[in-house]
DNA sequence: CAATAAATGAGAATAAGTCTCATTTAAAAG
DNA sequence: CTTTTAAATGAGACTTATTCTCATTTATTG
């Protein structure tokens, strides 16, 4: 059982208000990422569309928030908590679903050495990786929502 | 040697234009990654916004422009030619840059493992997949632009 | 419960991208 | 090499996403 919304603000001593409750129970229900769209709709006369934008902002500053563009363009978030596993995200361009994946840890093993290689080739501190993969759902695909 | 922008353009069954041809010059002179900003600078005065937008959706179309989203929400693209080798994005997140990186051929045979798996437990058919690194390049990094 | 700083709502402002339409240009045919 | 015609362009209006402003409300602390 996860925590509650109240929890996770304190525990980033984030005050809490309303529209921060408001918005984490919109995405601890929502398991997974959802577009600003759909989220907005969810939210319709709770939130005000400025105090939204703030509120995600506010997310993102205490990094449980991850946000990314879909390959149509759309900006879409994910609550990351402490307890959700390293993943990654795999688009269908018929239905617009995307879905959470878990590669298997040799792979981010190999993948991880690989960083290594790249930090020191380039000289950089590499921070996070992200593996996007495109793709389509087939008719019979239960992930998709419609 | 790579082809110049006409050829490009004959060769995909476009019209050559001069519009056309000067965004073609501009990205055939910055190889890699470029920033939509950026590019806007470089034909200032050149070509028209609504045009420098319908050409980019031209090359998309005609496949010929890769498109995403840095970090910094900034749109990027870049042009992938038939003569370029699969690679993937290193973001800087304090100055910006973004780097063309090639991962090992050991590593993209894995991943593609990996992916096959993902297409039989989702029912899906993937066509494509990212890899995006993201962190700091170091003070000496011959990279930065700045 | 009073004081104060922080957060909010409503809508104005800004910015990115698309659309419209009159004019120009490229391509094809004679 | 002209003429024709469809396609492309430029300029700016329009739309949509996101940020900003400021008066009001709310949370926190003492």
């Amino acid at each position: 059982m996860g925590k509650n919304s109240e929890q996770i603000l304190s525990d980033h001593n984030v005050s809490i208000t309303n529209p921060r409750i408001l918005v984490l129970e919109a995405l601890l229900e929502n398991k997974g990422p959802i577009t600003l769209d759909e989220l907005q709709a969810i939210l319709k006369n709770k939130v005000a569309k400025s105090t939204l934008y703030r509120v995600l902002n506010d997310l993102k500053k205490i990094d449980i928030l991850d946000e990314f563009t879909s390959p149509e363009n759309q900006t879409v978030i994910e609550l990351v908590l402490e307890d959700r596993a390293h993943h990654h995200h795999l688009f269908c361009s018929d239905c617009g679903e995307i879905i959470d994946v878990e590669l298997s840890n040799e792979f981010e093993n190999f993948l991880d050495l690989e960083i290594k290689k790249i930090e020191e080739k380039f000289k950089f501190k590499i921070s996070d990786h992200r593996v996007e993969m495109f793709g389509k759902c087939t008719d019979q695909c239960e992930n998709c929502k419609r």
